[in-house]
RNA sequence: CGGGGCGUGGCGCAGUCUGGUCAGCGCGCGUGGUUUGGGACCACGAGGUCCCCAGUUCAAAUCUGGGCGCCCCGACCA
């Protein structure tokens, strides 16, 4: 492709609304515009890397025996009523309505139109088990689109589902896709962790993140400082002091003090002079409509997902005021002492010592408060969120806080969708079975967004050379100098010729203006010709990413081009 | 949805507090000329409902009310 008839311009300056190097990148290399909040165009060279980056997905998917398909986006209500989605979500699922006000949802991911399929078709376990996949566009009404192409309302997402005869066997196959995931992260130059993680609104029975290490991102990783433990903080777990009920015995009994106006652990840090460990803390929260009263250490927060995942509650949030006082509850200084009639969760961050702790009256705590003889400690469990500093539960050393952005997701569905939706099949003794299922989804935009983000400098992109929009920037200087543009030409026709894909800016611009947006756009190899290089008969070969430039004679340049090591991506 | 910020030629901004003399600057864009190895120079030129609607006023980019859009911070996720 030649510049000068290319839909291609840079910008010396990025809009005011990027206010990432990542994005700021994508909107001065000319690679993809905002059309809305979370709503984006790709332009021709940004869509030429995701076609890219949809080639490596297709062959790692294929290499493990995925077959794609094309679900669509528009899905009648009532497979989400039959599966029970459309009533657990409220957030993000886009409802819309036909001509006829027919109820249908716009497809923020496929489970249920894939169980759809398969249970029509799935017969016999001699059909199992198989991996469909598709590289689709997905509908989220966001709350808040954010950081250009990382949270999107519409955006590309790879996604594909296993059907099993049982959790044997996708267990058998979930490494698989492990593998390949990692696969594609390397082959598109993008370091990832994979860590344990919650199945979220998905579902199901196990799931791990790929995420990147970024400042773009929102996951929060716990990650052990010497051993392998690594996990998305929304569900990690750390090592808490064991509850010893026998010490307890000797401590007086809860005694009232007079604390007025304190309500929150850190005032009552300033007032004691004591650490945070050294009182209880009470939330109570409505969960589907019952409430729940979760005790732990002052010292830690409540992990609304843990919590969520013991009640089993769909829906899960901090009791209002008023709904305390109708319970006899004092706001601010809730007390696990003398609780009735309301569910009692203790964190494991509890331990059996006394603690100072609401009095349930206002402008009042108790001293002393010794859990287990004060309250009981029945419903012990592991509800609080985990930070860095704090013990890991496989070694005992400190964890640390990093923060990642998700670049894929994989999940043990097991019969979470299957059962709902009635995708049985007969097996070798006769009798019918519940199909195990998995899901799998890569965010093709947050993926692009991530490869930059992983591989720029301060001039602009460095692409590895398997997502580039092309391999090789042809940097002509002096075209108006016939000799010059006739070998130009030739040199550009015959990398043409060999395949090699070339960006040719002949356009009459200046060096300085030539050679910036060569770095910017950042294609792996760089070739300028001018009337410097032509009369030694050659031209120049620089590597972008380390700027190590050679001569190279234009007798044998075009195979030098077609081996060389960044083009072919064999560095 | 709560909190904060912003909205002026394609992009970046000034002007708004203190209404008139305000529609401006840099970049980019077009034409001509001179340049040509790291974002050249000269000349001429095109391009704006000052987000929208309503109001106040002799007079509104500027004041008031309402709305819309975009960005950021918190509850969701690829």
């Amino acid at each position: 492709m030649r510049v000068s008839q290319s839909f291609w311009r840079t910008l010396r300056e990025a809009p005011a609304e990027a206010d990432t190097e990542v994005y700021r990148l994508i909107l001065r290399a000319g690679l993809a515009r905002q059309v809305a909040a979370g709503i984006f165009s790709y332009l021709p060279l940004g869509w030429r890397v995701i076609r890219k980056i949809e080639s490596i997905l297709r062959e790692e998917m294929d290499r493990i025996g995925g077959q794609e398909i094309r679900m669509p986006v528009l899905i009648p209500a009532d497979l989400w009523k039959e599966s029970g989605r459309w009533f657990s979500l409220d957030q993000s699922l886009w409802r819309i309505e036909d001509r006829n006000h027919r109820p249908f949802v716009l497809a923020m991911t496929h489970e249920e139109v894939a169980s759809d399929i398969v249970r029509h078709d799935l017969r016999s376990y001699r059909q199992l088990p198989f991996l469909l996949y598709q590289i689709q566009t997905k509908v989220r009404d966001e709350p808040r689109p954010r950081g250009g192409l990382v949270r999107m309302r519409e955006f590309l997402m790879k996604d594909a589902y296993s059907f099993h005869a049982d959790v044997a066997d996708l267990d058998r196959f979930y490494p698989c896709v492990y593998q390949a995931y990692i696969n594609i992260y390397r082959r598109v130059g993008v370091p990832v962790v994979a860590i344990q993680a919650d199945p979220g609104m998905i579902g199901g029975t196990g799931s791990h993140e790929f995420v990147a290490r970024s400042e773009l991102g929102e996951t929060t990783i716990i990650r052990c400082t010497s051993c392998q433990y690594i996990a998305s903080q929304e569900v990690a777990v750390a090592r808490r002091p064991a509850f010893f009920t026998d010490i307890a015995a000797a401590a007086p009994p809860p005694q009232l003090i007079h604390t007025p106006g304190v309500t929150s652990i850190e005032a009552l840090e300033h007032v004691f002079g004591l650490p945070p460990d050294a009182f209880l803390k009470t939330v109570v929260y409505s969960a589907d409509g019952n409430l729940v009263a979760v005790i732990l250490s002052g010292g830690v927060e409540v992990n609304e997902l843990k919590l969520g995942r013991l009640l089993g509650a769909t829906r899960l949030r901090l009791a209002t005021n008023d709904e305390l006082a109708a319970a006899g509850l004092t706001p601010g200084f809730v007390s696990p002492v003398g609780l009735r009639d309301i569910r009692l969760i203790i964190d494991e961050s509890v331990a059996a010592h006394p603690y100072i702790a609401g009095a349930n009256r206002p402008d009042y705590h108790l001293r002393n408060v010794l859990p287990g003889r004060d309250f009981p400690v029945t419903a012990r469990a592991d509800v609080a969120t985990v930070r860095g500093g704090e013990a890991c539960i496989l070694c005992g050393s400190a964890l640390v806080e990093e923060t990642g952005l998700e670049l894929g997701h994989t999940f043990k569905l097991g019969t979470r969708y299957s059962e709902a939706m009635g995708i049985r099949y007969l097996g070798p003794d006769g009798r019918e079975a519940t199909v195990v299922m998995g899901c799998y989804g890569i965010g093709l935009d947050r993926l692009f967004t991530a490869i930059i983000d992983s591989n720029h400098d301060e001039k602009g992109i460095t692409w590895p050379a398997a997502v580039a929009p092309y391999s090789v920037y042809l940097l002509g200087l002096g075209l108006d100098r016939p000799e010059v543009l006739e070998a130009a030409n030739r040199l550009y026709d015959g990398l043409h010729r060999r395949g090699i894909e070339v960006f040719f800016d002949d356009r009459p611009e200046s060096p300085g203006v030539k050679f910036a947006d060569a770095d910017l756009l950042g294609l792996p190899l760089r070739l300028t010709i001018s009337p410097r290089t032509i009369r030694q008969g050659a031209a120049e070969v620089t590597i972008r990413r380390t700027g190590e430039t050679t001569l190279v004679s234009l007798d044998d340049i075009v195979e030098h081009i077609a081996r060389h090591p960044v083009v072919t991506g064999s560095t």
